[in-house]
DNA sequence: ACAAAAGTGTTGCTGGTACACCCATGT
DNA sequence: ACATGGGTGTACCAGCAACACTTTTGT
């Protein structure tokens, strides 16, 4: 124990002094499934350090608003979007991740569907971006992206989010091919069909596909009351 | 589009302002496994709002250190361990979740072995909690206690970092116990030993428990080297 | 001898995977 | 007619759950 034991911020009465204080700020990492390609929105920095890299979406903390409502603030102001998915990802904070000074990151995870998303004129420098083809970004967000997209590999096999990406009405082809983008892996059409239906999330919608240049697939619907009554059943296994 | 889009954060340089300065500081969930109940580490708090009540282990992020960093500290200063399991869980940013002002917190998940792990005498105020019997806790750390436990539910199934909380050479009995503890359920034993072999992860050390007043059980030991080569396999299901 | 927990095997069920053929639509 | 992808069924295999008896040690 070399140190000494500081008055602690939980236990005794601290003033909160300027040499602890920190900018903080958010980052929206906001995927989109688009012509069968998983992206994500970027937009261009002006920072002379980091002129004409892809950066992630995000704003400075207010002082009078929750770190979650921050998130949501940057997503309703560049997408005018103001109902998607919005979870917390992880705080990045490295001591030099950020030129202006010290600037701590939290990453947040957003699913949007593309097609209820209209990208505003002005806001030219925005892009949906094949994550496949992104290679180096300004700051750290290469690494906040990475990290991202690893939770959602994970958190889309242990709950029915990825439907966020789609339309409300989607076909199954369309579902598999977000799971095979976001995965990295193929399916079987045949084991995936039946592994959905056995789910029992899928409302049959009663109507085919237009406009396709084969035959017309089914439309289905995710069943949002089914799934509140199936996750209640905790499921409990070990699978290292 | 209501609001006016203002200078951001990551394309355009911008002052960091004392208006858009926070506190920020790092607290640390500490679970430790002690005579078969699942224990965390509190600290008696005296701040007025809060005089008596449990709270975690945290402290004020330093400016000349990461975020990792500074968990890594307070979990050294307070316990005397080095090399613990440690990883970050969520960021906390209510408006008004510290007394003091605007503080932020990013909670991090420890896991040690009680048995390394010595109270210092002048650390009175400190003690392990068995975590089913805690109530109320002070600011919103009863919520980053139950966030934390959730997630350490879900990653002992996905990784095994379990074994961080027992000792080297451990007994399948005490193994199954840490997992049900956590977990929350009852696994059939022998079910729960076929399992566990089948995994390959854990080497036969060729010893005896000691000083049990019954037949004594193997021990074994996590083999590491088994799981780097094991993970590689990237399991791929749909589990929802 | 008794108590307490260790150690072991079988069976049935469920769910995953592999795989091939016919059908509906647009061109 | 052809191309494209939709829609369906079966058979095998692996993994999980349920379940009972014998063995070893301490008292």
């Amino acid at each position: 124990m070399e140190e000494l034991v500081r008055p602690n911020i939980n236990t005794t009465p601290v003033e909160l002094m300027p040499d602890f204080q920190f900018a903080l700020s958010v980052d929206c990492v906001i995927f989109g499934y688009d012509e069968g390609v998983l992206k994500v929105l970027l937009i261009e920095s002006d920072l002379p350090a980091y002129k004409g890299q892809w950066s992630l979406l995000g704003d400075l903390l207010r002082h009078d608003e929750d770190l979650d409502e921050a998130s949501y603030r940057v997503l309703r102001e560049r997408t005018g979007l103001t109902d998607m998915f919005l979870e917390q990802v992880k705080t990045f904070g490295a001591v030099n991740r950020h030129p202006a000074g010290r600037v701590l990151t939290t990453a947040y995870l957003a699913l949007v569907n593309v097609k209820d998303y209209q990208l505003k004129k002005k806001e030219n420098a925005l892009q949906w971006k094949p994550v496949s083809e992104i290679q180096t970004m300004a700051f750290d967000h290469r690494l906040i992206l990475d990290t991202s997209l690893t939770v959602l590999q994970r958190k889309i096999q242990e709950e029915p989010i990825i439907f966020n990406l789609l339309e409300k009405k989607f076909s199954l082809r369309d579902l598999q091919h977000v799971f095979e983008q976001i995965l990295g892996v193929e399916f079987d059409r045949r084991n995936f069909r039946k592994k959905l239906f056995t789910t029992g999330l899928l409302t049959d919608v009663n109507e085919m596909e237009q406009q396709v240049r084969h035959r017309p697939g089914r439309l289905y619907s995710f069943n949002q009351k089914a799934y509140e009554q199936i996750k209640r059943k905790t499921f409990v296994g070990l699978q290292f």
